[in-house]
DNA sequence: CGGTGAACGTA
DNA sequence: CGTACGTTCACCGA
């Protein structure tokens, strides 16, 4: 995988584009600006086709903005964090981590303060990487200004992912493969943010305007519009025309006053009151219309959406738990209201593909249990499982549910009997890991993710708090089917992005199960087409061959809310 | 002013 | 609400 078709690409730090960056291929260097350096690394792309070895997919932001596609990738970032768990991933550690070194004795970057330069022990000569105990020098990233620095600073990328590459295949056989599938994703996380997604600027001003009132003009506007939402509620409550609805504590006193007590506010705790006053639908009601005013109004409208009516916002390629992507500004939370909002552009559609009950055939290529892994062969998965227990399919699908998720509350009781019964070898993984987070151990998704389990209020140890303990078990348990899910969803991501793109076609959004794409309108079909072969191809490099199907459910629609074909 | 919890959107 | 995430708000203590 690191062979002898491999590339460095490097940064050192500075603003985008005017940052020096480092180009190592087959042995030589070509330092120079971020932006002057696209072009090279277009060239060596398209020459040699390398692997690309990188601190991080940030080091590549200048050729990803130059429109440079980069096909493979190890992105030595993920790679630690694939290997070794966790957020924090930067050179520092990943270098000490590949070389055996503590995490917690990797110096501290120095933050710039007098009491730097006073404190500083043992400073290496200034041409020299590695302090005395093997670590990066704490002040690499000033350090790397210096573009003679650079050859250096790309030879530690490659040195750290070579050993990361030996480290990786003694885990697990499919760990490289599983860093290759997550670096690929990390750099579509990067043109994901650059692309954008693609609204239609009118409609979803509208659908904005119906929960939130008009575009206040002035403040004052504003605070009108404020008082007339609140109005609608206070209404229902003479005398208490004082009261916050943005107080919790104050609502929550206020229900109690008119007959409705209960331990929070919160949406699902209140929905049974509704006939009991009519303040409480009164108040659902504002808080829906509240959470698109605050948070998916005309200031998130005018802060994320571009002048070419793409919403943008970052990404990132893994979250600190169980490895799902994540974004921000809305990207993954829009309300499904807004929805109609997200369109394609003229001259396009939008190509939706959402995995069909990802999670239990997930499970079954994780246990390795053949008779659930015969189950998926089935469009609905339940109905096989549902006819092997003798239970109505709604009663199979809670069932298996609560196996994955621990749920108690809830009559499954019965079901989940003939479930351990039917399917003991994936029932027994659900325990095992269940067991191991109980006991605060570690364990890894199938693709190799190490997952701590001890990071769920980690200072107290396991065994001192029963329900604590249970808490990890039931994170673990999941954490083992979402984390396995993520990495085939990225799999099938990164082998989205690369067959679409001779259509002029791009994944405008990631969303856990669900992929949507931005395709000229002549290639409909034939991304759409794509989009599942690239499944098929997907699942059987991630799940090694195993006698599970995957299935999608694919349309070409204009709007995100469109009914499917 | 930074941190925390409540609340709620998505999967 | 089984588990995650991001965002906004009010409150708390400095």
């Amino acid at each position: 995988m690191l062979g002898a078709d491999v590339a460095v690409l490097v940064a050192g730090p500075g603003h985008h584009g005017t940052r020096p960056v480092a180009l190592l291929h087959d042995g030589e260097v070509r330092t120079g600006a971020g932006s002057d350096m696209a072009h090279a690394v277009a060239e060596v792309e398209a020459a040699h086709r390398p692997r690309w070895v990188w601190w991080a997919a940030q080091d590549a932001a200048e050729a990803v903005a130059a429109r440079v596609h980069l096909a493979r990738a190890w992105d030595v970032a993920e790679a630690h964090r694939l290997l070794h768990g966790g957020v924090e991933a930067g050179p520092g550690l990943a270098w000490a981590a590949a070389h055996g070194l503590a995490p917690d004795t990797v110096p501290a970057a120095p933050t710039g303060d007098l009491f730097d330069l006073v404190a500083a022990p043992d400073l290496p000569a200034d041409d020299v990487l590695v302090d005395a105990a093997g670590h990066l020098r704490a002040d690499h990233a000033r350090w790397t200004e210096d573009p003679t620095h650079l050859r250096a600073w790309a030879e530690a990328a490659l040195a750290t992912a070579r050993r990361q590459l030996d480290a990786a295949s003694r885990v697990s056989p499919r760990l490289a493969a599983t860093v290759a599938s997550e670096s690929a994703a990390a750099l579509l996380c990067l043109e994901l943010e650059r692309d954008g997604l693609p609204l239609d600027r009118a409609r979803t001003e509208q659908l904005v305007a119906e929960a939130a009132g008009p575009r206040s003009a002035t403040d004052a506007d504003d605070a009108a519009a404020r008082r007339a939402r609140d109005a609608l509620v206070l209404r229902h409550l003479p005398g208490r025309e004082h009261l916050d609805l943005r107080n919790p504590a104050q609502v929550k006193d206020m229900l109690a006053a008119v007959g409705v007590d209960v331990p929070s506010t919160r949406k699902w705790v209140l929905e049974p009151y509704r006939d009991v006053h009519p303040v409480v639908g009164a108040l659902l009601t504002w808080r829906r219309d509240e959470r698109i005013a605050t948070t998916y109004g005309y200031r998130w409208l005018d802060a994320h959406v571009g002048p070419d009516d793409r919403l943008r916002g970052r990404w990132t390629a893994c979250d600190g738990a169980a490895g799902r992507m994540t974004a921000e500004n809305g990207l993954h939370n829009l309300p499904a209201v807004l929805r109609p909002g997200v369109a394609a552009h003229p001259g396009h559609v939008l190509v939706r593909a959402d995995l069909g009950q990802i999670e239990p055939r997930v499970l079954a290529v994780v246990s390795g249990d053949a008779a659930f892994a015969a189950a998926t062969r089935a469009d609905d998965l339940y109905a096989p499982v549902a006819q092997r227990l003798g239970v109505e399919r709604a009663v199979a699908k809670i069932a298996v549910l609560a196996a994955m998720y621990g749920q108690r509350s809830g009559a499954a009781g019965e079901a989940l009997k003939g479930l351990e019964a039917a399917y003991p070898v994936a029932m027994g993984l659900l325990d095992r890991a269940y067991a191991s987070g109980r006991r605060g151990e570690p364990l890894r998704t199938y693709g190799g993710r190490l997952v701590r389990t001890g990071r769920v209020l980690a200072a107290r140890p396991p065994g001192a708090d029963p329900a604590l303990d249970a808490a990890r078990g039931r994170f673990a348990r999941n954490a083992v089917i979402q984390g396995s899910a993520a990495e085939l969803f990225k799999a099938w991501a990164a082998t989205v992005r690369a067959t679409v793109r001779d259509l002029d076609a791009a994944v405008v959004l990631c969303l856990h199960d669900e992929l949507l794409l931005h395709v000229p309108q002549e290639h409909a079909q034939e991304a759409a087409a794509r989009v599942d072969l690239a499944l098929t191809d997907a699942a059987r490099r991630w799940s090694g061959g195993a006698p599970v199907r995957f299935v999608a459910d694919t349309s070409v629609i204009a709007r995100w809310s469109d009914a499917k074909d």
